[in-house]
DNA sequence: TAAAGGATTTTCT
DNA sequence: GAAAATCCTTTAC
């Protein structure tokens, strides 16, 4: 299947959008020659200032910086002393949203997925964000803030997944700070993973 | 199979 | 100084 990586435009929408509309696309990533990728089958959106589990809502910082800039980047950032997570931002420079990519099924480079997890098992190469991040070789210093078109971290567009295939979850209780934390978690159903969303 | 706790560092209060 | 858009191992049932 030839695909071609999706159009600035298509992040300049709604995020809930937007997220829904990933799922099937191709995220593909390219470090020093090796290429990775995978089918996105677990995104989740983060709606800007107003949405107590954005970034955003801490406001414009350094670390929030590329939220609040043109869609149609990567939003990479550091969490828990450990792991990379890769969102792409949506809307308009000046509202800071964003897709968090949550889960993948490996489509190539799969030897060197496996490498750089450390040889588990193929299902758990790509379902999370902070697992697919180290399967593709996407961190901070080489990705945060690269365009989605760029050679090295791209988007491709896919075969649209139908409604029937994907399900809505509302995740509850991201910190205990935040009154009313709810999430939508959208899935491939096809895609099992270990998320806790109730459907 | 589920629940609990540790790892580890950036970020903001 | 505490919490964090997570992951992994250990422990319990």
């Amino acid at each position: 299947m030839t695909s071609r990586p999706l159009p600035a435009g298509f992040y300049a929408r709604e995020t809930e959008l937007v997220a829904r509309e990933l799922l099937g696309a191709t995220l593909e990533c390219t470090v020093r020659g090796t290429r990775c990728s995978g089918r996105i089958v677990e995104t989740e959106a983060y709606t800007g200032e107003e949405d107590l589990a954005c970034h955003a809502a801490a406001g414009r910082t350094a670390r929030t910086e590329i939220l609040y800039g043109p869609p149609g980047y990567a939003y990479v950032y550091f969490i828990y002393g450990m792991h990379w997570c890769v969102n792409a931002v949506t809307r308009r420079a000046g509202l800071p949203s964003a897709v968090l990519i949550r889960a993948l099924e490996p489509l190539d480079g799969i030897e060197a997925m496996r490498r750089r997890r450390h040889g588990r098992r193929d299902s758990e190469l790509t379902n999370g964000p902070g697992k697919l991040c180290e399967a593709l070789g996407i961190t901070g210093p080489r990705h945060n803030g690269v365009s989605l078109r760029s050679a090295g971290l791209r988007i491709l567009a896919g075969e649209p997944v139908p409604d029937s295939d994907v399900a809505v979850t509302r995740r509850i209780g991201i910190s205990k700070a935040i009154e009313d934390p709810l999430r939508w978690i959208i899935r491939s159903s096809a895609h099992v993973s270990g998320g806790k969303g109730q459907v």
